[in-house]
DNA sequence: ACAAATATAATAGTATTACTATCAAGATAG
DNA sequence: CTATCTTGATAGTAATACTATTATATTTGT
């Protein structure tokens, strides 16, 4: 999909809304806000969720680890709100390019291209970096749920974005084939299976057949139309 | 399957052999060396790896914190010294279960039945409660590998029995159909995909099948055998 | 234009983590 | 029965993950 002028503007005019206690004040509101969370999307890149320190950031963005604070609880939550803006940006893709799709085969096939993360159009939507992004999230993101405070967090709707997409995926599923007794399964798993395939790509290559010719997304589609031949 | 009196022997007089470098000192050699092993798995089953110290874990069997330094580097050396007895011990058993059986598609099911964790039998083998280790690597194991130090430490061969038991997978699915382009990307998925829907059926199960009368080896079995239709 | 409110920066401080180093006591092996 | 090896105890360090306080700078409402 080629983006048009028109688009681009539209990118620009919406904002990504985050739910609310993830942030303790919405950093999308101030100009250090915006550092935060651009900064911050480059150094976990760089040095890994582990090493990175919001006294480290601080230094970074020329400001201090307790300004920091005030917009993040602790870099927990900064994960959880770069994953809520990651799938939100997602979802929000999905159905711009899905939604004017009237065949329930072709939506499906472009809901994987877009969910198998090869395709990534180089537009950036306000001061994020979303190819860093893309990276962190597949690095990071299982580090966001694996946790022993997820049943509570989970309660609070902190994964509520990532969840949707898998119920949006479950219905281009079951409109295909309403018999298939895996929908929420087999959505589920593309979810996470592509994640994982881009992060053996680049790590593990022996056990995975995706390389630089070898897109995700002939897997998935291969694998999810298998599934659901009649 | 049955155990039977032969098979608890040939359990009790066999050792899963742990790659060198994992630990500084062998755990197996030892008394402390075996709580340590013990303990420690029941307690990130408990608390989870985030909050889990060899300074509690010390307390917790009497010993002292820099006793346990003497065996593992770092608790992250200790989950992957973890998660290669956990996988050496599945492969072991996928062998045991699945070398007699010559048809390819009733060895292949056979294999995703014990892959896909829900077959469990509660033979302990010798300091290690299994069950609790099994619920550990469902939600620890991906923090081994989710690192910076991934690169070096897959050189280093930490990771060879994971990888090892993908292959193994691979091969029997290759076996079934051996035109079927995606063997690798297959197993891979079924590897992380299983661990996976049984976390999203602890804690996720709107967007699972799975639960107490729907295991996750029906959807396994049903996936990889649609794939491999000719 | 000015007072009041708000945002940020700087500093200090605490408890915990993730170790390392040293030394002494007990067990064991040659 | 001495030499070595293992463990336990203590101390210490640098870094982390915060919290609290205060001063300064900026914005805003009237």
């Amino acid at each position: 999909m080629i983006i048009s002028f028109d688009m681009e503007y539209l990118f620009k005019s919406l904002k990504i809304v985050i739910q609310e206690g993830v942030f303790k004040k919405d950093p999308e509101t101030t100009d250090l806000g915006k550092r935060i969370v651009g900064q911050g999307i480059l150094m976990i890149d760089e040095m890994g969720f582990e090493c990175f320190t919001f006294k480290k950031l601080g230094e970074q963005i020329g400001s201090n680890e307790s300004s920091i604070y005030r917009y993040f609880e602790n870099k927990h939550m900064f994960l959880l709100y770069l994953a809520s803006w990651y799938w939100s940006w997602i979802e929000y893709r999905l159905v711009l390019h899905t939604h004017t799709i009237e065949d329930p085969e072709d939506k499906l096939r472009k809901a994987l291209e877009i969910l198998s993360g090869d395709v990534m159009e180089d537009k950036s939507f306000s001061h994020i970096n979303e190819t860093a992004l893309h990276r962190v999230i597949i690095s990071e993101y299982s580090k966001s749920y694996l946790t022993k405070e997820v049943d509570e967090e989970n309660e609070e709707g902190y994964f509520s974005v990532y969840k949707r997409l898998v119920l949006r995926l479950r219905d281009m599923i079951e409109k295909l084939n309403p018999k298939y007794a895996f929908s929420l399964c087999l959505a589920s798993t593309v979810l996470e299976g592509t994640l994982h395939q881009q992060f053996l790509r680049d790590h593990f290559p022996t056990i995975t057949n995706c390389n630089k010719k070898v897109p995700a997304k002939d897997f998935f589609i291969d694998m999810v139309f298998n599934c659901l031949k009649k």
